[in-house]
DNA sequence: GCTTGTGAAGAGATTCACAGCA
DNA sequence: TGCTGTGAATCTCTTCACAAGC
């Protein structure tokens, strides 16, 4: 009870369900139950139950929950009233499908600048996002207020980009590089590695199903 | 020891070290050790002598491990040597980013083909990549023997692609949709959700600096 | 009766700490 | 001496199962 500390795996899960609550809402219903919202979620029920205990968050016995109510109470643990500014650094295919994404806009997650090495896209605007020289990062992210960082250079420069981006003041940090980036204990880094999850699903395709080629 | 079963979150960080082997490779170090490793790969040596236990690895007390070996047995127990043909559905920005993003055909997973409901885009071909009426599927799935389908369509229709990534017999699944897909038990599915991974950044950042806004 | 909230049990992952061995 | 390999301890997360309460 109370928001003391909520468990980081539970922290992760808030978003599923807030989308999921979102769209109840969305389809009228103004009561659910932890069994609807575990199937939408994709996770069991007493899971539903102990994560929402974390918020503090009260149900009703043999009712079930307010969605409205949850909804307001999932947003506030989220924090998502706030508005966090993005800048993307690197513009190549992953760095411009991020810049224009209009997912991240619409959570709060406004990308408002992007930044890359090639001077002919400097000064340039993509899909209305102004890119910058790296060389500017500091100014920009002062100036707009930017909170969250995104790397999608190649994975030499990763590095390079992250040091730039903590040096600039940023203390979270969105990682598509396929490296493993080194920052500050304050700065929190969440690596997103598209050829690690195909790895991981190769893994289990072996064990399941070794191929004709075989080991 | 011997490769009983690898622990899941194991599993999860082989191919962080199997870059980071590759690197130390490239470098020309032919012995490296738990330290070093884990420095490369960001986790810390208990964790990197313990996973590599589990895949029966055996490197030299008092020396450490052997490089090239090390990425032997890293490799066979991910199964890399296989290759696993990949298709892309929904080809808006996210798809075409991913259809051609060249890491993924590097490590063994090609995209060779790609789906998307555009008529414009049926029949033609987006960096090489064959896209195919989501009608095809099965047929295209069936003759270019793919394993791995990746969805990269809007929320809405991520459901109904799975169903036909399902029906057409795939049985491991990339999402990046945002919406939970349910499939049968024997499918595998990874979620990679952006505006999650935001949302979870978003979170710690309003714990630990509230903004002006507040609360 | 029905569904939440939650202690307690169980499973899994991480870390410790040291024996084993080159 | 130095670094691996690993049981044991610890921590975290999940699941169970049932009392609490509408």
């Amino acid at each position: 009870m109370a928001t003391g500390h909520i468990p980081e795996a539970t922290v992760a899960r808030l978003p599923v369900y807030l989308r999921s609550l979102t769209e109840l809402a969305g389809d009228g219903q103004s009561t659910t139950s932890s069994d609807v919202l575990a199937e939408l979620a994709g996770v069991n029920a007493a899971k539903v139950r102990k994560d929402l205990s974390y918020l503090g968050t009260h149900g009703t016995r043999g009712v079930g929950y307010d969605v409205r109510h949850l909804v307001f109470e999932v947003s506030r643990a989220l924090g998502v009233a706030n508005t966090w500014p993005v800048v993307v650094c690197g513009l190549g295919n992953l760095g411009r499908a991020l810049a224009n994404h209009t997912g991240f806009t619409d959570r709060g997650f406004p990308v408002v600048a992007a930044v890359d090495v090639d001077p002919g896209l400097i000064g340039s605007s993509i899909d209305g996002v102004p890119v910058h020289s790296p060389d500017r990062l500091a100014e920009v992210v002062a100036d707009l207020g930017i909170a969250i960082g995104v790397i999608a250079t190649p994975g030499g420069a990763a590095q390079e980009t992250a040091d730039r981006l903590v040096a600039a003041g940023i203390r979270s940090i969105l990682d598509f590089s396929s490296t493993v980036v080194s920052v500050p204990d304050d700065v929190e880094v969440r690596a997103v590695d598209l050829s690690t999850e195909l790895q991981i699903l190769g893994f289990h395709l072996q064990r399941d199903l070794p191929p004709p080629g075989d080991v």
